[in-house]
This record gives C-alpha cells, structure tokens and sequence, in this order.
DNA sequence: TTTGGTATAGAACATCATGTCTGATAACAA
DNA sequence: TTGTTATCAGACATGATGTTCTATACCAAA
C-alpha cells in the first residue's frame, strides 16, 4: 500500500551529514546545549534543509537513535536463546564498545528520550520473560509489572553507573553483580 | 564571620512571590517549559528583579529546592531510629503527600536537577548504613559503592513508578516490596 | 518622624535562536 | 536532454534572554 520511493541521493547526503553533526555534537557539547544553528552550522547545510526533513531537534534525535532502538532489539533477541532473563551481558559488552556515545546519551546529563527508549525497551524485554516463566506466580505476591519495572530499572541504573565511572569492572562482573542483586529467591 | 543580615522584607516578598510562581507553574507546564517570562509575569515581578536575585531560571529551582532537600535529609533521621536500612516507607508516605508536585518532578518528564538532589540524598544514607553495618561484606563480594548505588536507584525507580501510575498501592505495601525486592539473602 | 540606603518597576536595548518564506541554482532520475 | 526536486542564501517576524538606566517606593534605624 505504501509507495516507498528511495530517497533521493542528495536527500540521504543532507541526512547523513546531519546525523554525523549530531553525533559528535552529542559527544561534544551535550544534547540540550546543542542549537539548530550548531547542527546545520557543523553539517554545512543550509537553514530551510533542515526545517524540510526535520521540525525540531528531537524529530532528529528520535529518527536518529532509531538505529540504537533496533541495535537493543536484535541484541534482546540473542541473548534470548542463552537462557539468561536479561541481555545484561550483551548491553554490557555493547555500551562498552561504544562507551564514549552512550555515556553521554545516559550519563549525569543524559538524554531523557534515549533513557526513556532504553527503559522501554528493557522493560518490554522484562516483561514478556516474565510472563513467559510458568512459575513466576509461585514465590512472591509482587505484581509482574512491577518485578519487571523493577528488573529494568535495576539494569537501566547499573549501566549508567559503570558509564559514568568510567567501567571500573568488565562487562562479565557486571553481568555477574546484576544477576546477584535482582535474585530475589 | 560572616556577617548574617536578615533579609529586607521587600526581598522576602519579591522570593516568596517567584517560589510561589515556580512551584505553580511546574505543576501547570513542567520545569523545562518555563521561561523565566512566565516566571517574572506569574510572580508579578519586575525584569531586573528577577536578575537581581538569580542568574538564570535554575538558579531560582536550586535555591527553591533546598528546602525539599532538607526535608528528605530530615525524614532520613527520623527513620534512622526505627531500624531499616532505606527511609523508604516514610518516603512513600511523603511523596504521595505532595504527589501532584513531586510526579511533576520525579516523573516521566521530571526535572534533573531534583531526580539528582534526591537520589544524591538516597545514595549518601545507603552508603552510611551499609558502611556502619559489621557483615556488610559476609554475604557478598560486591563493592559496597555498587551496594549502595543499587539501593537508592531501586528506591528512587520505585517511587517515580509509583507516582506516574497514581499510586496504584498504599505507602505501606510498596514499602514492603521495596524491602522484598532488595532483600538478596 | 525623619533620613539615608536600597529594592523595585518600567522601559529601552542588543543579542541570539527559532521558524517561515522567497527565488535562484544545482543536482537528480528517467 | 528534460522535467522534477532538493538545496542554498537571504530576508523576515517572533520571542526569550540578559543588561542597563532612572525614577520611585519602600525599608530599617536613628
């Protein structure tokens, strides 16, 4: 039904440039001090290109970590076979590996909708293992949808934690505290 | 040594007015919406008045915010006494008192400074009571840094869920499963 | 009640970011 | 090559910021 044409080559050019800016504009500076005139000064695009694709920062924020949104998604679903009840390990491993975008994305002045993305993520994740686990009703009179606020929020706070500190412990320590401090058993 | 003067009247009057105003219009709009125009026009305040006493817009929230501080720290005393490790019933009990303010504070889209403020309060008492606590470290090898962390996020998490959901539970029965869900014996 | 000090009001002002709109130009796809 | 379309440069109105000035009203203390 809907027609997708593909962008025209100067389209995704504009795009790309201010993705870059922004990324680095992020790392640089911090999300809320960056101005639309940063952006399109740092991507050399001019002021109604932007306003053509885009009607705020945000809109370029949300189309942007759109990326990020399906990188938590596909890891969810690695680690779902390896039987654990999180994908701690693997966020662990990959905010690692990108550590100097995602501290600044989560960190003291982070990025509220990146944090909410990721929290709704998690919680998404929590939530249908939870529902998944027959026995989940056996050893606690705890509502699910808090357990799994809970458990995301536990993960959510331990990321920003080690990114924040700079990750004073490796991503398999962490993994290993994680799952110390949320069984409740 | 230094020299306290009271302060003028007219001052007190002029702050009372814009703390007035900026609790108001937190609860109306959010923080981050504010200008400091809204603030001198609710206030009923002159331009250079407000730039008399403050800076900038955060400037007023930080010096207004003190007063929530003290509160927490005061409540944390107080229920040092009764044996628990977190303030956390009294919290509940608290912030559901003032729940229009603080679920416009703590919430979804909260002010950082505060979240700060209180989880700053929380990690401080977390981190005493674990330190004054002979066995702290007989169950468990992990850092009482990372302890402490995880106590107040887990408490702060909790409370900001309990207040964008309306409180669906009494203070007392999300005191018990803040108590269940940290309890790693 | 007077007096000297000071907070306030009101207004003007420069600055900056925002968002809209125009016509001309360049790049694109077919 | 041709018709389409994205981009650019610039102008423009708007609204918030932060500074500065003077006259006025208020205050505390003598």
């Amino acid at each position: 039904m809907t027609n997708e044409r593909p962008p025209d080559r100067r389209v995704r050019r504009t795009k790309q440039r201010l993705d870059d800016a922004l990324e680095s504009l992020i790392i640089e500076k911090g999300y809320d001090k960056i101005t639309v005139q940063d952006l399109i000064d740092r991507a050399d695009v001019g002021r109604s290109t932007f306003y053509a694709h885009y009607e705020t920062k945000d809109d370029l924020l949300i189309s942007w970590t759109q990326l990020a949104d399906d990188m938590e998604l596909h890891m969810a679903h690695e680690q779902l076979d390896a039987g654990s009840a999180m994908p701690s390990l693997t966020l662990f491993r990959h905010l690692g590996e990108h550590h100097h975008l995602y501290k600044a994305m989560l960190g003291g002045r982070g990025i509220d909708i990146v944090t909410e993305m990721i929290h709704s993520t998690l919680l998404g994740h929590a939530t249908s293992v939870l529902e998944r686990r027959p026995d989940a009703n056996d050893q606690t009179t705890i509502p699910i949808e808090v357990r799994a606020g809970f458990l995301a929020s536990s993960l959510l706070a331990l990321l920003t934690w080690w990114l924040d500190n700079d990750r004073p412990y490796p991503p398999e320590r962490m993994d290993e505290i994680y799952e110390e401090l949320t069984k409740t058993t």
